[in-house]
DNA sequence: GTAATAGTGTCTGTCAGACAGTATGTG
DNA sequence: CACATACTGTCTGACAGACACTATTAC
């Protein structure tokens, strides 16, 4: 029943391979990527000061034009946005959303040169980020910046709107997937876990409801070793990893911490 | 602290907009729309057969070059997709990811010409959408689908990955939100209401449990009237509307139906 | 011992789901 | 009346959160 037919279909494709592109009215594409981590005790994101036109001199997130002789996939050129700036890829990274048209702050188009952007959501300990070192005007021109500063700091393009979105989709995610340990290193305790939540989250959680629920979800398993406090004093906590992906079950512990 | 230059920035979009773009190498992006309804008492998808090179005589989603001229923003590109085939534009849209890379079946190129995808998320109540008549070798163009023949169906480029993401979202959100509501008309009664559920999650819900979550999460108000059964017997169900948004509660009812 | 932090046990209020019962229509 | 469907009340098991308790370390 179906009409479709193989040679014509590769015919039409050595005349496609010979058309001019040019002809076509084709977006710019770029890759953005709103990179976390827990610096300390504070949630931050990843900016980078743009030091080329358009919106030069202006903090914006990590990214790249997308390049199809460079990146196979999107999350590639994500990658590439990242290793640029950091040279490390992160254990956590998602696809956002893609965001057209206008920004939301002044309705001005959200990149002069009419660019569709598709955004990322990354997550990584922060010991595995070294930052470049400071440009030679004594300018840093890569910073963890705390998201609650965000609000006083005006972002290149809309970037405002995409890390506005990636912390919601970050907070989200956090009561229903084991998310905050990717900001954590291989073998974190529980206590450290269970702050990762609550940095994420802004919140404090109860200790056993938290535990209970972290443990059954079957996502962790013990890692040899202790872990004593930094602090010296009190029991050091046991240590634990994520269970190496013996299957699917990727996000699931499904009731809220919350109310 | 800030560097930024307003001037030096005009100046740049002086030249930027003299450029040649064709220098770029730049992907196409296209714009795909899985439409979801339920016809009768099946959860069906509208499929649109190629009419052209590449993939001619493959069904596929109903989709558009992404073009600036005409497309503020991706979502207008879904909508024209849309309107293209049906003459309606859907009460519910919502974007879904962006699409690049390789098909999953068997790992070729999505798209033999190197186009990005946006792929949306689409409900809509079955009567509003009206499809084009036949064409003129007697076969039909536009075609709902039922969603558990999909299966056994080849779809063009990675459609059948894009439909099956689409209808995983379709199901997770429906366990929290009023979804399903966007499938029926602009008056509905719970038990009519209920069965959408039950059909898009393929699952049967209890009636005092669904009741009650539904009216306690505030997102229904009385509708005039009442309905008639279709079967003439029994007792009439009053009817219900979406309350028209007063503000923001846009997905809330927080437990699931389901385990 | 004390202080400090890790980890567990128990109680309680809430709520989803089960199911039986009542209400209201048609013939 | 019987029958069919709409709607409601009540019970129960599960579970999230509160909080008190025990365990294990450093000093």
């Amino acid at each position: 029943m179906s009409t479709f037919n193989q040679a014509a279909e590769n015919a039409w494709m050595d005349e496609f391979a010979k058309m001019d592109r040019s002809r076509f009215r084709l977006p710019l594409m770029s890759v953005d990527v709103a990179l976390f981590s827990l610096i300390g005790e504070t949630l931050c994101v990843l900016l980078v000061k743009r030091d080329r036109q358009p919106q030069m001199g202006l903090w914006a997130l990590a990214g790249v034009m997308f390049d199809p002789a460079k990146d196979k996939t999107l999350e590639d050129a994500a990658r590439r946005a990242l290793t640029v700036k950091t040279h490390e890829t992160p254990p956590y990274l998602e696809q956002l959303k893609t965001f057209s048209g206008d920004r939301s702050k002044d309705g001005e188009p959200r990149d002069p040169r009419i660019a569709v952007s598709t955004a990322y959501l990354g997550l990584s300990p922060s010991d595995r980020i070294v930052l470049p070192s400071k440009t030679g005007d004594g300018e840093v021109g890569t910073r963890w910046v705390p998201v609650d500063q965000l609000k006083e700091l005006e972002l290149a393009f809309d970037h405002n709107d995409i890390v506005r979105e990636a912390l919601a989709r970050l907070r989200g995610k956090v009561s229903y997937s084991m998310l905050p340990a990717r900001a954590l290193g291989d073998a974190f305790s529980l206590p450290h876990l269970q702050k990762a939540y609550e940095l994420i989250l802004g919140e404090k959680l109860d200790k056993s409801a938290f535990r209970k629920k972290i443990l059954e979800s079957g996502f962790l398993e013990e890692a040899p070793g202790r872990l004593a406090q930094a602090s010296g004093a009190g029991r050091p906590s046991s240590l634990w990893r994520i269970k190496q992906a013996e299957g699917a079950p990727i996000a699931t512990f499904r009731r809220t911490f919350l109310a």
